[in-house]
DNA sequence: TAGATTGTTAATCGATTAACAATC
DNA sequence: TAGATTGTTAATCGATTAACAATC
């Protein structure tokens, strides 16, 4: 069942319907078909169905998808069933937004420590957590387990930054610098440009007004 | 040549052949070909030419593409060429994170107002703007021709937010609310939701240590 | 001109949708 | 059992890649 290989096309929709199925849930609905869920979510009964069996039949027929139940499995599927330790490296506005978000760690993802290269910073407090030194990062990655490493810094530092990260084994970065990371195979990079997404609500909105001229 | 419709898969690789291109004039690099492009960018060269020609040729056979030129056009598809209005609505962590970003302004997007529902946050400043009550809004947006409002509430103000941006004629909405919008057609919504982002790098994360169990 | 490299058509690949037999 | 709805196979659609003629 976990032999073949997932598309990210695929692992893309997971956490929307993770989202959805929490609000089912939520509203006390015990069971839902495709048909119902694909109303919901405009998407198309067919791709709902062709996804999840992906990862195996949770369904089934004459009745449809216990609510409950695919909530749970999806959850485990994106490996929410797990704890994530995680690093903040940049305590400026970004990171500490992050660092206050309470919501990760209700998924299993734990804020463990923040740095940054700002002396002014330094010693801060976000959620409890001191801002720590860039200096102190290495050490502090040899003496507890991180998994997950959120770099919000500008680009420049990010990439000496990941030469550190790699270097004491990390095996995730959440990248929210502008640049594309370089890492050696087997480290996982999910990027989130925040520039890159505004620039397509841009080309939308261009667009959309070249239209409104034309007729 | 505009009269096509461009696939939402071409726009969102527009963004980082700007960047890339961005780089490029930087190095003082004059020309590039198709072929070194992709070696830099890691993907096809194919690609980059079908991607290119949607847009109706900025390259010449024999010499490849003038890095200037070709950064100039991608600027002006994506609509960085104007100016683009926008306010943030919710002046927590995140909202203030957007609000002191400066490099969106180099882009063209202006900050022109920040709200919030919290009296303990108004009158706070971001960069040089006050934070107002969230009750002026709907005539702050009479008074000045927005383009694009920011949503970084929580998920059920920004439904009731909606409501209002709606009326008063908004056209663009960046979501950062876990909540995908109901709005009418001719609204555009770009989504960026973090926690998403963070679930699929998990996805990764555990499939990846199931395959090192395995072997 | 010859060489390089685009623009563009054709082939392939993968993802989405439709259809329906299996089965609860 | 009959009706509903899944799981799954087949058909379609769209996006990516390959190939090559056009042309600078």
């Amino acid at each position: 069942m976990e032999t073949k290989e997932i598309s990210q096309a695929v692992v893309g929709r997971l956490p929307r319907y993770l989202r959805y199925l929490g609000e089912l849930r939520d509203e006390g609905v015990e069971r839902i078909s495709s048909q119902e869920l694909s109303e919901r979510m405009q998407v198309t009964a067919s791709q709902i169905r062709q996804d999840f069996n992906n990862f195996g039949g949770f369904g089934q027929q004459g009745y449809g998808y216990n609510v409950e139940y695919l909530y749970e499995e999806i959850s485990k599927i994106l490996g929410l069933d797990r704890k994530h330790d995680f690093v903040i490296i940049g305590a400026g506005n970004l990171g500490r937004a992050l660092g206050n978000y309470l919501n990760f760690e209700r998924r299993g993802f734990i804020f463990k420590g923040i740095f940054d290269i700002d002396p002014q910073l330094v010693g801060e407090k976000v959620r409890g957590v001191e801002v720590m030194p860039i200096e102190e990062l290495e050490n502090f990655l040899e003496q507890n387990p991180i998994d997950i490493a959120v770099l919000t810094i500008p680009k420049t530092s990010a990439v000496d930054t990941v030469d550190i990260l790699v270097k004491k084994g990390i095996r995730a970065i959440w990248n929210f610098a502008h640049v594309d990371l370089n890492v050696p195979e087997g480290i996982l990079v999910e990027n989130v440009h925040l520039s890159d997404s505004l620039m397509k609500l841009s080309y939308n909105l261009s667009r959309r007004m070249k239209e409104q001229t034309k007729g």
